[in-house]
DNA sequence: ACTAATTTTTTTCTATAGTAAACTTTTAAG
DNA sequence: CTTAAAAGTTTACTATAGAAAAAAATTAGT
């Protein structure tokens, strides 16, 4: 199992590789917000553990695992992001709301947030409703 | 600002004094499943940042400051896990997705999610329509 | 093709938080 | 009131993850 600093990394590399087609440390460590050699450290490790092929210099790429895992954790990051912003998080806490808790919970917590997100989605006026109570409690 | 592992701490001694009127070394250290070593250490970092007094095999009480944080932090806690319950999150993921989330969800997201547990409290209704998609889901 | 700039890597260092084992203090039993 | 057990503390160690600075490799400009 990965840890969750481990996550990010795959996280991030799945998207920059979906986005691009390919991921350089430079990239990663300015999304990530680390230093390069902090990236290059991961990445071995990564290696090590079989989430990608590491060839010193000339870059890396996702094995199968890797892939597979990355393509969830960027659903499961994605589906956090779309629950704030219905619940009415404002967007300045989202995204780091969602990459505090995207490595914390079960995938049995990750479908219960997917039926939520639908149960709101079809049927707009619950969204309304919570709205309604929103203005009440901010009013108090 | 205290840490997650800071807040885990705090949050355990305020429940501790709450419910027995004094926190042990040994009863932290069992229910955060940690060594007493651990917490003797966590405890004096808690003493010096003014969370806690600290008197050496005697014991400590939390200070003011401690202590308003204490009982935010539980009050997070115990609304984290009434929404997953809500959800229909299994209680056996319960205690574990609480522990992993609480530290990082900004205050602008529970107070959403205080609206939110509302908001299917007051119309259990919206709770049984939830349970209709739940089960559509869980068919496919 | 050569050198300068950029990118990546290595090495050494930091902080947090936990453990194990030895040690000290407190408490409780006789 | 002494001593054994329990509770708490210290010290030295571990792992993770990140940073700074120096070194190495790659790339780009001329």
């Amino acid at each position: 199992m990965p840890t969750p600093s481990m996550e990010d990394y795959i996280e991030q590399i799945y998207m920059l590789i979906e986005e691009k087609g390919y991921a350089r440390v430079s990239d990663i460590a300015e999304a990530l917000a680390v230093h390069p050699s902090s990236v290059t450290k991961m990445v071995q490790k990564l290696d090590k553990d079989e989430y990608l092929v590491y060839e010193k210099y000339r870059g890396f790429s996702l094995t199968t695992k890797g892939n597979k895992i990355g393509k969830r954790l960027v659903f499961r990051h994605d589906l956090l992001e779309q629950f704030l912003k219905i619940i009415g998080v404002k967007d300045e806490n989202i995204y780091n709301d969602v990459e505090g808790i995207e490595h914390h919970l079960s995938w049995d917590s990750i479908e219960r947030i997917v039926d939520l997100v639908q149960f709101f989605q079809e049927d707009e006026s619950r969204i309304d409703a919570l709205k309604e109570i929103q203005k009440q409690n901010e009013a108090e």
